[in-house]
DNA sequence: ATAATCTTTCCAGTAAGTGGAAGGTCAAGA
DNA sequence: TCTTGACCTTCCACTTACTGGAAAGATTAT
């Protein structure tokens, strides 16, 4: 399998399935005699197990470890369980965040105007 | 006033009051003799502004139009309330995804069992 | 005078790719 | 057989918004 169609059959760009081989994430299993990246089903499957972690919001170097956990038949679910709630703690924080930020923003948006009059609430809180 | 007092007074790292120097978001109004940069209060009171900005997640050129109808006495509040509004909805969007995110992941972790054998349901998904 | 603490510029690196150029390869059609 | 087009390769640059560090000059304190 040539790398496109191994990245098609995997939903990821092309370029990014050379850039996991290149940074050693993901890489081909050999080579043609022409030097072209020759993947297989089970290289696949690492790419579109690599793809959902990222959806997820894993870090490549998270990726790395789940990747490893993956293949590791003598792995404890743990050691991955860990990795989850790290990430899920994260999300719970960036959602607090995004939180505050949606109501100070849509606060100053409604007491916003929006004329052709120079004064503005938005400019005059980031002041 | 010196870069790092100016940096002090605006609450930022005085890497990254240069920075902004650099780009020409935030330029010094002046050089001392010796080349030092030279802040005045109202640097300072645009940096503040640029921060402030910042942290609502304005990109740097977004900042940069901000500063431009901060600046500009005949601008009108629609247009600062477009920015706003537009930088919103992307909030709103990416709490939406955040939330996707968040259930299908801590639904996985609660079915793990996070114990020493190694059937995982987060790896299997993510296989 | 000297040491400590500024300041300057410039270079490099971060995360996770994306875009493009120059050049080699392969399969199909005239 | 030649050529065209679609592949593939490597390498370099660019992105965002900084951050870290080195080398060298300036200022301040002792």
């Amino acid at each position: 399998m040539n790398i496109s169609t191994a990245a098609k059959a995997a939903d990821l760009p092309t370029k990014t399935v050379r850039y996991y081989a290149d940074i050693g994430l993901v890489k081909a299993p050999s080579r043609s005699d022409a030097g072209y990246r020759a993947y297989d089903e089970n290289a696949v499957r690492k790419l579109i197990f690599v793809r959902r972690a990222r959806e997820f919001g894993f870090t490549i170097d998270e990726c790395r470890e789940l990747l490893a956990l993956y293949e590791d038949e003598g792995r404890t679910s743990s050691e991955v369980k860990n990795m989850a709630s790290h990430r899920l703690e994260e999300i719970r924080q960036k959602q607090k965040e995004l939180q505050s930020l949606h109501d100070a923003l849509s606060h100053l948006v409604e007491n916003c105007n929006g004329d052709h009059r120079p004064n503005c609430p938005i400019i005059d809180y980031l002041s």
